[in-house]
DNA sequence: TCAAGAACGTA
DNA sequence: CGTACGTTCTTGAA
């Protein structure tokens, strides 16, 4: 049907089409580390890529409008004067998309008072005479107008810009009834809301049509506009100024006179270092190859991006490898690990890549080398640092991690593997091996390769990495690293006795439970399927409908026991029993497994698991082991002092984060709060209820307790009414008379929410940052969301460095003091140590000094600790 | 087999 | 309509 020899014009309107990906992308996948939005741009590439490659246009061109003033609104001011104003984050975007076209060597097209459209009319128009095919991609209907034979048109759909549906002139017919060259005369007729161009009132498209059809033509129509009967004739005969000028209006300009024809927009070898430059900038990965293969695969093959020229790795002998690792300034390192243990090492300088097996040899031969201070960097140090431990080897001379330092520049988009990273950072692939086969086509790199990688990755880190965030690198997290891959080869003991007793007591229970449940209902059912349960509360039992979920209603804690309080049913008391003891049973029996051939169990610490700088805990998580009832906590006594050790010791900050809240605020009333001695919360509701501290209730006292911690998660009155159960007039009343006693608090709040909107990120005492494009956003439920994150980020930032710093710094102290006790486990506020026979007074000391001196704050670090045989004993 | 959602444990 | 996490289970689609 096409004749394969004629060429191909595309012309695209860019502002529309950006304009469409800009809401069709969530804003959070799509914002580099220095906080520039770039969906539109990712977006709009995206679908031009795909464009490229299914429609393989010889000649391309890209329209944008250049402002919204035109010789439209000279004609009608109030053409599309109703339109809201395009959010910031969009025009930020349009030059970067330009600079991308350019890389592209894709011609970008605006004139002044002329929008995107007329040039499209324009270019079409005389590419449709000069014999070419031509493809019209726009998002804007009046392009209708332009289809015939020859211009076929691209229109988004409904879902974004990722289906193009194609007008040609039987598919116009087919969805509007008419030749497209009458389009623009139903939209007259009928008026165009999103361009301010009111129409006649009660006409709709099938009235339009059905007119058109009649009289032949709009001027026709227009004419003998007295025939039509009824009230739609008389609408039609008042607003015929404004049929005729909204026709005048979405006329295309096929005349403008433009600088280039269709000949001049010849598709032209991109630019390859240019496009990976401003992708690089972008933080577009995935985007490169796409865009390579797009444009011809001749251009692939000659792009040093996907085909990086590896050095050669030297396989040399362990005493080679020392003697050329000893000579070296700085090494990147690379332990190949298989179940834990070293199986291969590799290092790399920028030139030189050296390799070999790992054995009894290479141990013996490197191990000074390791432990020795000379700088290694290294990709997510911590399980090689681990595999060394428990082979005796002590790694020293950490001085780079990368996986760290990617994590500390973007903590919110954590570049996993140090595959991730290279592609950000250098632009490169790093060669895989195709984990799904087993004889992979391609070859992985070998780790000395992977070394040199990490070593180029460091180096373009290090340029990237500001100075407060590269000190928070070396001072905090590389010591604490090391700290934490002792914890984790300790492991914990506990005691699969004290576990599976209390499982098999709750799994009874349970049962029982269940059973009373089934009697209630009358029937059997899963009582852990929230759809089934829905079933049988508001269909059985015929209660209240709840909160609503994505998938239905709720059946969480809160809700139930509200409903309780409403709805007195005994289920509900049973129903919670039951969540209770299967809950428990859960969590031990996750335990219980993880229990190792020593009686200890392992958790591996995530350093690169939140975004505020805590740690993380997984597999198992031992961060939210049960404390809260007496009866959970017999989970924590089955944790205990392991064989040849005293006791474990607690030692845990009591309020923290208030305290940082006091240090930073500045807040006198509550830098005297924590410098009196006083209780806090006896102190704090004394003040704002106006009585003697002793005076103080414990109602009293739960109320301002609830107001100080949820402060520090930016509570509002609404919140603290339902955690406290009491009315929001009430909350608001706390809320009021709290501040009127310590307004610093809420100013520093306030104004750090305000500093982190200017900066595009929030900072904790020692420097560590993280960003929040959100904050400028202009969806409210997103920018209220990022404002409460960023009022707290500092805040709990600043107590996870503060911990980390005691806990290294608990760690180095035991071991330079040669003692045997050890820290084996962190839960954000709180460290357990496992403390060795005659060491408690030194331990304690240590512990102490140590976390009370971990931070210089204008109130004091306070420190509990406990002492005892099991977790839970030693909490008191 | 996998992903999403609900629920719930911790600080 | 209070921050930060990880795990388990169910469910529905593949």
């Amino acid at each position: 049907m096409t004749d394969s020899a004629k060429p191909t014009l595309m012309v695209v309107d860019g502002h529309s089409l950006a304009y469409r990906a800009f809401f069709a992308l969530p804003v959070d996948n799509f914002t580099t580390k220095d906080n520039q939005h770039t969906n539109a741009i990712y977006g709009f590439l995206s679908m031009l890529v795909n464009l490229i490659k299914a429609e393989q246009p010889t000649h391309l061109a890209i329209a944008f409008d250049t402002s919204r003033h035109s010789f439209r609104t000279d004609e009608y001011p109030e053409y599309k004067a109703t339109r809201s104003e395009t959010p910031q984050e969009f025009r930020g975007q349009i030059p970067l998309l330009q600079d991308c076209l350019a890389a592209m060597s894709i011609p970008v097209l605006t004139k002044e008072g002329i929008e995107a459209d007329d040039i499209l009319a324009t270019l079409s128009t005389q590419g449709a005479e000069q014999g070419y095919e031509v493809l019209v991609v726009s998002g804007d209907r009046d392009t209708i107008q332009l289809v015939n034979d020859e211009i076929t048109l691209l229109y988004p759909n409904v879902q974004g810009v990722s289906q193009l549906k194609r007008y040609d002139p039987a598919t116009v017919r087919e969805r509007y009834g008419v030749r497209p060259e009458q389009y623009p005369d139903i939209a007259a007729l009928v008026g165009e809301t999103s361009d301010n161009l009111p129409g006649v009132p009660k006409v709709g498209e099938k009235t339009a049509v059905k007119w058109l059809t009649q009289f032949g033509s709009l001027d026709e129509l227009l004419d003998r506009a007295d025939e039509i009967k009824g009230v739609v004739g008389g609408n039609l005969r008042e607003h015929i100024e404004d049929v005729r000028r909204n026709r005048k209006l979405n006329r295309l300009l096929r005349d403008v006179e433009l600088p280039v024809a269709p000949a001049d927009l010849a598709v032209s070898p991109i630019d390859a270092q240019a496009v990976r430059d401003i992708f690089a900038r972008l933080e577009f990965r995935t985007l490169l190859p796409r865009v390579f293969e797009a444009v011809g695969a001749g251009e692939v093959a000659d792009d040093p991006a996907t085909v990086v020229d590896l050095p050669a790795p030297a396989e040399v002998a362990a005493d080679e490898f020392l003697s050329w690792a000893e000579s070296q300034q700085e090494v990147a390192l690379r332990l190949v690990l298989q179940s834990g243990a070293p199986t291969r090492i590799g290092a790399a300088t920028e030139t030189e890549l050296r390799e070999l097996n790992w054995n009894d040899d290479a141990a013996t031969s490197l191990r000074g080398w390791l432990e020795s201070d000379r700088p290694k960097i290294m990709h997510d140090a911590k399980p090689q640092v681990k595999a060394l431990l428990r082979l005796g080897i002590r790694l020293s001379g950490l001085a780079y991690d990368t996986s760290l330092a990617g994590w500390l520049l973007r903590p919110s988009f954590p570049d996993k593997t140090l595959g991730d990273l290279v592609e950000r950072y250098l632009g490169e692939k790093l060669p895989e091996a195709d984990p799904t086969q087993l004889v992979p086509e391609t070859e992985g790199a070998t780790p000395s390769q992977e070394a040199w990688f990490a070593l180029r990755v460091a180096a373009a880190l290090r340029d990237d990495i500001p100075g407060t965030v590269a000190a928070v690198l070396t001072d905090i997290e590389l010591p604490t690293l090391l700290t934490l891959a002792d914890m984790e080869v300790a492991g914990v003991a506990v005691s699969h006795e004290v576990l599976s007793a209390f499982s098999s007591e709750l799994a009874t229970r349970a049962d029982g439970i269940a059973q009373d449940a089934f009697g209630i209902v009358g029937r059997e059912f899963n009582l852990g399927s929230p759809k089934q349960l829905q079933e049988v509360l508001f269909d059985d039992l015929q209660l209240p409908k709840t909160r609503k979920t994505k998938t239905g209603y709720s059946t969480d804690a809160a809700v139930l026991a509200d409903l309780q309080e409403s709805h007195p049913h005994p289920f509900l008391g049973l129903l919670l029993q039951h969540r209770e003891a299967t809950k428990l049973r859960q969590i031990i029996e996750s335990l219980d497994v993880a229990i190792g051939p020593d009686q200890r169990v392992r958790t591996t610490y995530v350093q690169t698991g939140s975004q505020t700088g805590r740690l993380s805990s997984t597999d198992p998580n031992l961060q939210n082991i049960p404390v809260r009832t007496e009866e959970s906590r017999r989970i924590r006594s089955a944790f205990r002092v392991g064989e040849g050790y005293e006791a474990l010791l607690t030692a845990d900050y009591s309020q923290i984060e208030m305290r940082i809240m006091a240090h930073l605020s500045g807040d006198e009333g509550l830098i005297e709060a924590f410098n009196s001695g006083e209780d806090l919360h006896r102190f704090v509701g004394a003040r704002v209820f106006g009585v003697d501290p002793a005076d103080v209730t414990a109602a009293m006292r739960t109320k301002v307790k609830a107001m100080s911690y949820g402060l520090v998660y930016g509570l509002s009155a609404f919140g603290l009414s339902k955690q406290l159960r009491i009315e929001q007039s009430e909350a608001k009343q706390l809320m009021v008379e709290y501040f009127a006693r310590f307004g610093a608090v809420r100013d520093y709040l306030r104004a750090s929410v305000l500093a982190a909107r200017e900066v595009g990120y929030t900072e904790t005492i020692y420097g560590r940052r993280r960003p929040f494009p959100d904050l400028a956003s202009p969806n409210r439920v997103l920018r209220e969301n990022a404002e409460r994150a960023a009022l707290n980020a500092p805040i709990q930032g600043s107590a996870a460095d503060i911990m980390k710093i005691a806990l290294f710094h608990i760690h180095d102290d035991l071991r330079s003091e040669r003692l045997s006790s050890r820290v084996l486990l962190q839960i954000h506020d709180e460290l357990v140590v496992e403390v060795a026979p005659g060491e408690w007074d030194a331990a304690e000391r240590i512990v102490r000094q140590r976390m009370g001196d971990a931070a210089d704050l204008t109130v004091p670090l306070d420190v509990q600790v406990g002492r005892g045989q099991d977790w839970n004993e030693a909490a008191h």
